[in-house]
DNA sequence: GTTAGGG
DNA sequence: CCCTAAC
């Protein structure tokens, strides 16, 4: 009972200290910071009965701590460490370690809802919270997928396992405890079993505790009757808790285990329905569901987290190509108090830069404090998708801007004629005119030489033109220009036999710009690229095979007239490599015709 | 910036 | 198609 008047104590003046702590921020985060250390080290040797702070430092330190932890997600080492110091030192007085850690959890949770504070006398569970917490925001990369639903169960965890756990009675909690059969021996038993060195605790509870969480690696699990998933406070009947696995996300989580008063269960019952959905059965239910409850919930509470919501919007908006992104994050951030996050965790968080980072994140995403570089980088990955909708895009709508817009450069080009008007004009179907278009431009340039109707009947011209813009894929990674794969057509192909024979192999530059000007996404390189397997099949291939080139390939079947050109011109230019530039020009459509009225 | 060649 | 070396 003592113990009990003395954490309160302490739980008052640490809560003055949070406060402070909280007006100052990052400032006074240092000293506290340097405290963890300590106490982790004290633990280390004292194998947990060294009692290294009064209780009020500690007290201090944990409140910062969990203040941290739940603002900054990052602090993990120093958390876990003075949860375990807790743990330790609770050994000789555990009543007030656990008490008052869990007054610090019940303050944390108070800072988002003072109400509730008032309510709990006692607190019990805190460390095993703040383990969990640490595990989960640890995970770094994958947190960005977690935080969703980190945020929640922290938000969760802290506050309603503070509410929760409040609880002074260790008798209820007791009676609940799957260990509880077990003797107190045995259980110091199991503990050296679990940690490898005894333990002088004598209170079952803390026990129990502190063996499951060396099982389930430091998750708080405890007896109770809830878990906490995601967001939801699920009844924990028939699972132990001991692992979690989070529907919506499809990752295992440490299980939160709340010790729960019944009373103050009932008491919270309404604030934990705003938040959280109990429900003994439906965990995934809440997928969806979650999303809105998260977001009530940050808004509620003020959210730290960037919230998964944000993020998984974001993910999914960008796969999309920005649709509608950032549902969510309106709220959050407007709830969100930004600046107290980041400060506390000396190491590991770069204030400055760190920050900076994620604000340049958000802003693109519209803001997400904690928004991860990585989730980013992730993000950016799913080339497919982006693909797939650019491919699918352009189809459609683009072709008729596309093929004007070819139309166009053609005439400009001196490539087209009068017929070409005529086509746009006529075209209201994207596919057909194309068609016409190419088998027109075709036929007046090369008409002869290429000759053969074969343009006509091969000529697809349809899709290729259409998208400039889905060609190049600025990637994630340094590399940017991802080409998808487009295939050549077979107009694409007899463009650049065409340009070839006009300007000569080589001249790949010449030929992009004055032969496939229409064709954005081809670059010279491609032209060449393409000139050489062309070359490649055309020797490889008979030309006497004219007729049907029937090449493995459905996809890419060059017709052998178009193979014959490429391989005749290939010898031509072998012939008389470099024509010199103003001569090539010159001579570029003489000679082609030249050279190729001979071979026809 | 282009081109050639290899991967 | 991508990447790189060489021009």
């Amino acid at each position: 009972m003592e113990k009990v008047v003395e954490v309160e104590g302490c739980d008052e003046g640490k809560f003055e200290v949070t406060g402070l702590e909280k007006s100052n921020f990052v400032l006074s985060s240092p000293k506290h910071v340097a405290d963890p250390v300590v106490y982790k080290l004290v633990r280390v040797d004292g194998n947990g009965r060294l009692v290294p702070a009064t209780d009020d430092e500690l007290m201090e330190v944990e409140g910062l701590l969990e203040n941290e932890k739940r603002e900054a997600h990052i602090v993990a080492d120093t958390g876990q460490a003075l949860g375990c110091t807790f743990n330790e030192v609770s050994s000789s007085g555990m009543p007030q370690l656990e008490s008052s850690e869990g007054l610090s959890l019940s303050e944390n949770t108070e800072a988002d809802t003072e109400k509730l504070s008032t309510q709990l006398e006692e607190t019990v569970p805190s460390s095993a919270r703040s383990f969990s917490d640490d595990h989960v925001t640890q995970p770094g990369s994958v947190g960005e997928y977690l935080k969703p639903l980190d945020g929640p169960i922290q938000g969760g965890s802290s506050t309603y396992a503070g509410y929760i756990n409040s609880k002074p009675d260790f008798s209820k909690l007791k009676g609940e405890i799957c260990l509880d059969n077990l003797s107190i021996k045995e259980l110091h038993e199991v503990f050296k079993a679990t940690f490898g060195r005894d333990t002088t605790v004598k209170d079952k509870l803390w026990l129990k505790r502190r063996i499951t969480m060396g099982l389930t690696n430091s998750c708080d699990v405890s007896t109770t009757t809830f878990v906490i998933k995601d967001n939801k406070l699920v009844k924990k009947d028939n699972e132990d808790g001991s692992n979690n696995v989070n529907l919506a996300t499809g990752k295992e989580y440490p299980a939160v285990v709340v010790e729960y008063n019944v009373d103050l269960l009932n008491s919270l019952s309404s604030q934990i329905d705003e938040h959280q959905t109990i429900s003994e059965n439906n965990v995934a239910e809440n997928n969806l569901a979650n999303e809105d409850l998260a977001a009530d919930q940050r808004a509620a509470k003020r959210v730290r987290k960037p919230t998964k919501r944000y993020i998984e919007e974001l993910s999914e908006a960008e796969s999309k190509e920005y649709s509608g992104k950032l549902i969510a994050s309106p709220k959050n951030i407007g709830i969100r108090p930004l600046p107290s996050i980041s400060h506390a965790r000396p190491a590991r968080n770069l204030p400055l830069e760190g920050r900076t980072i994620i604000t340049r994140l958000d802003s693109l995403g519209g803001f997400g404090i904690q928004v991860p570089c990585v989730y980013r980088v992730r993000r950016s990955r799913p080339r497919k998708n982006v693909t797939a909708l650019l491919k699918f895009h352009p189809s459609d709508m683009g072709m008729t801007a596309t093929f004007i817009k070819r139309g166009l450069d053609v005439h400009g080009s001196h490539m087209v004629n009068e017929s070409m008007n005529k086509v746009l004009e006529v075209n209201s179907t994207p596919g057909q005119t194309p068609q016409q278009f190419v088998a027109e431009s075709n036929n007046e340039k090369s008409s002869t030489d290429l000759g053969q109707n074969m343009e006509l009947k091969y000529v697809d011209t349809s899709g290729d033109t259409s998208d400039d813009n889905v060609v190049t894929v600025p990637t994630a990674k340094g590399g940017i220009r991802r080409k998808h794969h487009r295939a050549w057509t077979l107009s694409e192909v007899m463009k650049l036999v065409e340009g070839v024979s006009k300007y000569g192999a080589g001249r790949w530059s010449e030929i992009k710009r004055l032969a496939f000007a229409s064709y954005s996404y081809r670059t010279s390189v491609d032209l060449k690229d393409k000139w050489r397997n062309l070359l490649k099949a055309s020797f490889a291939q008979t030309p006497t095979d004219k007729g049907a080139n029937s090449r493995k390939h459905p996809s890419m079947p060059i017709p052998a007239p178009i193979l014959l050109r490429v391989r005749e011109l290939a010898e031509m230019q072998a012939q008389s490599p470099s024509p010199n530039l103003s001569a090539s020009k010159l001579s570029a459509c003489g000679s082609v015709n030249e050279t190729r009225p001979g071979y026809l």
